[in-house]
DNA sequence: ATATTGCTTAACAGAACGTTAACGACCCAC
DNA sequence: GTGGGTCGTTAACGTTCTGTTAAGCAATAT
């Protein structure tokens, strides 16, 4: 999930980076109302952290350029909390207020309540492909209405290999992005959990027809 | 569509009555709970949003009182919102919550979803599965008839999962919808909550199959 | 043939979860 | 007030499960 934080205090903006990479967001931000639409337009984030108060064009007013043609949640972040600032913010359509001076464990969890209330978990889709059933809302597995009991590491691998069918990934992508960027971890690991899925998904195991070996290059699902 | 808002902060009054008004709806508006009387008793509205905390009478009150005499459909407005108050608001006929701040957008979608409800079946505030029944609005759980005498927290908890049936839900969300967001306690009081409810509604505690775990995410409830 | 790559197994360490008890806050009856 | 009871939270400890590694074996390509 990426987030764009606007402000034009530098702390603010590091302290806020940080806590937000730790909560595992791809964090852009910007000094200006102008190089916050401008990133904005690039990076296409799913949430938006604005600065009520900045210089030449406030906070507010890029919040309205903005909502014209998208409903990217927005969350403000403002010195004063007085009624009417807060009847301002959701006239534009912001999705929640932090007051400054704010508690950064706060920020994290108001950002990961507005992106749950906005996308509404569209995101997880279910993924079908002959009688076999991934659905990540209710984190089961079925094979021929069978529920296979992954565990949270085999349902993640499953996952991420079914949602990007027939692609090809080598055990350093899959490591990456199955195991997390920041995880140092032997490029075996991943063999010992294809091996593991094969077990159960496959009806010989020793001959895969869903993970499929690719010599030299990596593991792929397929239909 | 009728519909009457009643809140004492008159900004909040002009926004929500705005958007209404492009939605379509024929607007009324009261500053008090004696003046949303008023009104209600003359204008017959199809639906109205109360604002919870109202001067003298409460907006609780108010909907005590007009739910005396009518089904009419009631939406909250609330500052915050756990799960517990959710539950408090259905118990004297809410038929929805929605919490400041807010999106105007959102509010506008719920009074829609609300109406179109409303003119359908009426008591789908209720949970069944299997033996097991769930109503808010009487605050009774009830396991092959028998009464189990939960908590208000057991309850909230079980509601809220019930009504989100099959779905996994992670202890922090699990805080964050039920306990409300602003409650900052340790996640493992979920963990104690969950063995609580087992030991009425499962069968053999040790062994869940309606309150499951799913490791390295959290809980969900199966039918 | 031999080097390279992938497969398989088992063992270990640590994380996640379950369970219990104790404590304090709160409410209600007296 | 005062005492009893309930409820929610936390801490501590025990248990189960999962992820990782290593090491040897099998398969494949050059």
């Amino acid at each position: 999930m990426k987030v764009l934080v606007v402000d034009d205090e530098t702390t603010i903006l590091e302290t806020v980076e940080t806590k937000l990479r730790k909560e595992g967001f791809s964090v852009f931000t910007a000094e200006s109302a102008e190089d916050g639409m401008r990133i904005y337009k690039q990076a296409k984030p799913d949430l938006l952290i604005l600065d009520v108060m900045l210089p030449n064009r406030s906070g507010m007013d890029l919040c309205r350029a903005i909502r014209r043609d998208s409903k990217v949640p927005i969350i403000f972040l403002t010195a004063k909390a007085s009624e009417q600032d807060r009847i301002q913010g959701f006239e534009m359509g912001a999705d929640d207020y932090v007051v400054k001076p704010f508690n950064l464990s706060e920020l994290a969890a108001r950002v990961k309540a507005v992106l749950r209330r906005s996308t509404g978990d569209p995101s997880k889709d279910l993924i079908e492909s002959g009688n076999l059933r991934i659905d990540p809302k209710t984190h089961d597995a079925t094979l021929e209405g069978k529920t296979l009991s992954l565990s949270p590491k085999e349902f993640a691998l499953l996952y991420f290999l079914g949602r990007n069918s027939g692609q090809v990934f080598s055990r350093d992508t899959l490591l990456d992005r199955v195991w997390g960027p920041e995880s140092y971890v032997s490029a075996r690991t991943v063999d010992v959990h294809i091996r593991w899925l094969r077990e159960r998904i496959e009806i010989d195991p020793s001959h895969p027809v869903r993970l499929v070996t690719v010599r030299g290059v990596g593991y792929k699902f397929v239909s």
